[in-house]
Formats: C-alpha cells, sequence, structure tokens
RNA sequence: AGGGCUAUCGCCAAGCGGUAAGGCACAGCACUUUGACUGCUGCAUUCGCUGGUUCGAAUCCAGCUAGCCCUG
C-alpha cells in the first residue's frame, strides 16, 4: 500500500505560505510545516513587525497556523547558509557597483538547495510554498515555470533559477489562485494570518536602510566619489557606489535642473556617472550565470519575452548564444535600466524559458 | 578707496507698483516579497539690510552691506 506523498511546506507565517499548507492538506498530501530560521537575531525577535517574506513574525505565527490546520510543526535553522549565500553576496555585488537581488539567491540556495535538502532527509516527497507561479511537467518531460493564474502577483521571475531536480519535488499550490481567492480561503478556514499585510522590502534590512546595513557589515570603509555626467565632467559628490543603482533618481542631491539618472556605476573609478532618462535606455544586454527550464538550451537564436526586473512587463527580444555560459538579448525597443547584477528572465508566452544575470548592458 | 552690474526657497529662476510662477533638490504617502522607476501631496506671510515715497512696494527713491566686472 502507498502512504500518503509526505511534503514539507516552507511557512513564512504570511497568508499564501499558510493557504499552501491548507490546500496540500485537502489535496490529501501528509504535511509538514517548518519555517526557516535564516536571519534573526534572538534580540530582534523581540521588536515585532508586520509581514516579511522571511520575517520576524514568522515562528510564532505559522506555529499558530499549523496548530489551527492541526499539522506537525518545526524550526529549522539555516542561518548559516542564508548568511553566506545570500547577506555576503547581497554586500559584496553592492560593493561591485552592481545591484544584487537576494530574493532569487535565497529561493535557490536556501530554500531549494538546504530546505528540500533536510526535507529529503526527513523523508519527504516535496516541498511547497507560497510563491505565485505554478510548476507544470512538459509533454517532453521537463519542469517548467508558468506564470501564476494571478498575473499581476506573478513570481516567476524569482523562481528561473530553479534546477529540474529542484522543480520535480516542489509544489506551489498558490499559483492557481488570485491573491484575493487566497485571502478569502484564508478567511473561511479561519487561518490566523488572514488579513496580515503582504511582505516587501529585504526582509534582513528591516529599516529599509539597505545601505546602512552594507556600511555596518562590510569589512572595507565603502568610500565617497564623484557624479560625473558621460563626458567626464564633475556633477557634484556621491555617497558611495552601494548607495545607487541604474536608472535610479531619488536621493542624488543634484539640482541640476532637470531629471537626472544613474546611467552606470564605475567601481574601478569610484564613478556614478548621471544622465538625463534616455540615457538609460539600451538595446543588448549580456548576461550569464544561465539556467534553462521548458528547453535544455538554446544555441540557435530564438524570439522570447524578457524581464529585466521583477515587475517589468517584458519585452521581446530575441537570445543569441555567445559562449558557453553567456549570452545576449538583442531587444526590438530599448529598454529602460538594464542594471548589472540582476535577473533576466526569458518567457515564452507563460512558460519559463529560462533567464541569467545581468553583466552588462550593450549599445 | 573712480565707474558699472547684480542681490527673490538648498540650486536655478519668473516678477517691472496691487498684494511671491515654475523647474530641480528635498520630505511624506501610494505602488512593490530585491534595488529602482512612476504617481499624488507638501515645500518662501516673504523677496540682502535700514529708512523713505505711496491707499498699497519684491517691484520707485536714498543709504548701507555683499558678490561680480571695468579703469586707476
Amino acid at each position: 500500500m502507498m502512504s500518503k506523498p509526505k511534503v514539507v511546506v516552507g511557512m513564512s507565517g504570511g497568508v499564501d505560505s499558510s493557504v499552501a499548507a491548507w490546500l496540500l492538506k485537502e489535496q490529501g498530501f501528509e504535511v509538514i510545516g517548518v519555517t526557516m530560521q535564516i536571519w534573526q537575531d534572538e534580540d530582534h525577535l523581540m521588536m515585532e513587525e508586520q509581514g516579511g517574506c522571511c520575517g520576524l513574525s514568522a515562528v510564532d505565527d505559522a506555529r499558530r497556523v499549523a496548530e489551527t490546520l492541526n499539522i506537525p510543526y518545526y524550526v529549522m535553522n539555516f542561518k548559516q547558509e542564508f548568511k553566506e549565500n545570500v547577506m555576503d553576496y547581497f554586500i559584496a555585488e553592492y560593493l561591485k557597483g552592481r545591484t544584487p537581488n537576494p530574493c532569487i539567491a535565497c529561493n535557490r540556495y536556501v530554500k531549494w538547495e538546504s530546505l528540500l535538502r533536510r526535507s529529503m532527509a526527513i523523508g519527504a516527497d516535496y516541498i511547497a510554498t507560497g510563491h505565485y507561479a505554478r510548476i507544470e511537467q512538459l509533454p517532453g518531460g521537463r519542469y517548467a515555470l508558468r506564470k501564476s493564474a494571478a498575473v499581476s502577483k506573478d513570481q516567476t521571475y524569482a523562481l528561473y533559477n530553479l534546477t529540474q531536480h529542484q522543480l520535480s519535488h516542489t509544489l506551489m499550490p498558490v499559483g492557481a489562485y488570485t491573491k484575493d481567492e487566497i485571502r478569502a480561503i484564508a478567511l473561511e478556514q479561519r487561518i490566523p494570518v488572514a488579513n496580515k499585510p503582504d511582505s516587501q522590502e529585504i526582509c534582513f534590512v528591516p529599516d529599509q536602510d539597505y545601505a546602512g546595513f552594507i556600511d555596518a557589515n562590510a569589512d572595507v570603509e565603502i568610500p565617497q566619489g564623484n557624479f560625473v555626467d558621460k563626458n567626464g565632467n564633475v556633477l557634484g559628490q556621491h555617497k558611495g557606489i552601494t548607495h545607487y543603482t541604474v536608472g535610479q533618481r531619488k536621493g542624488l542631491n543634484l539640482a541640476l535642473g532637470r531629471r537626472c539618472f544613474v546611467v552606470e556605476i564605475r567601481p574601478e573609478t569610484n564613478e556614478v556617472v548621471i544622465g538625463d532618462n534616455e540615457d538609460v535606455f539600451a538595446h543588448k544586454l549580456r548576461c550569464d550565470r544561465l539556467n534553462f527550464m521548458s528547453v535544455a538550451d538554446v544555441r540557435e537564436p530564438v524570439q522570447v519575452q524578457a524581464k529585466i526586473r521583477y515587475n517589468h512587463t517584458g519585452a521581446p527580444c530575441t537570445l543569441l548564444r555567445t559562449g558557453e555560459d553567456e549570452m545576449v538579448c538583442e531587444f526590438q525597443e530599448p529598454v529602460r535600466a538594464v542594471t548589472p547584477g540582476q535577473a533576466v528572465v526569458f518567457y515564452d508566452g507563460d512558460y519559463v524559458v529560462g533567464g541569467g544575470t545581468i553583466i552588462e548592458k550593450l549599445v
């Protein structure tokens, strides 16, 4: 006889992962609730905030939800993995003048490496999360991510990096519903966190001051430097390259008489290049750290939609393979703020073809 | 210590006797499970200072102060 398939649900204490657990239980899985402890200091556990995907109130809320659902619940410590793969990476990237995406790193290395491994070790067949995305096995056998039924909440962008093995052992039950439907289920089932606000912002920087976080945690001083225009003229002083990202307007403290934007960050000279809005558009980008989903590889030029940031609608482009782990995307229309360090994710309709990490924009 | 010009919000800048435009910067809010963008709202009872003319002055007059320019 077959026992029920066993699934570990990563519970953040939020609405989505709580409903995910309920849905899986309804679907007949043996559900185990787990909260990953990833960065919280014991001191900080006292001062609770609202939300946070990996947030402060996670453990208390998740435990209450697990009790309500009558499922076993554990806390697993992933602080070391999180520090190495997310926080250290986050700091290192900013020091290189790049703009990291910590959620993507957390997903790939913490959730889908460490959590999956440990879950398998305790006999689980799957892990599950409350992400707004769908996992489907295609006719050819490959697993692919498909956009959420709730288009506006779709989170496939942050998940493009998952491997076939990881996808084949993952369930995302929330992806079939809209946010309203999920909240309605939470209310119906009297799940305690039904009205908790959505999370946002970087979970390990609760005060929002990510640059201050880097100052406090990097082991080097972050020097001030020059704002320059594209001709090299000095326009003013910047607070350190970690404070800026491509396309940024706010916080420059430059009164040039017109809106101005960060066009480029040059770590080698410690300069931040400033230009007009039109200067932040680019036709092409180069990316590496490739991962493919719906297809095994892309060798010949192919047309896709590419998202270059999480809430980008996507833009049509052609993919050109330029190296063993490198591609160039040529956009039909220029795209705004191609930012080194951010992910570029390729779509064919609703399905994720693959993606990579942006190295640089090209003219 | 000759002559000329200019002094309006952090920066730029309207105004030319009728009771302080606008842009940039900045702040707050909204949006957002990364950084951004974007949108909305706010932002000089006061016009270098002191007097004067006038019903009424940032706007006219005088003196002072400061900066710039030209000639000693």
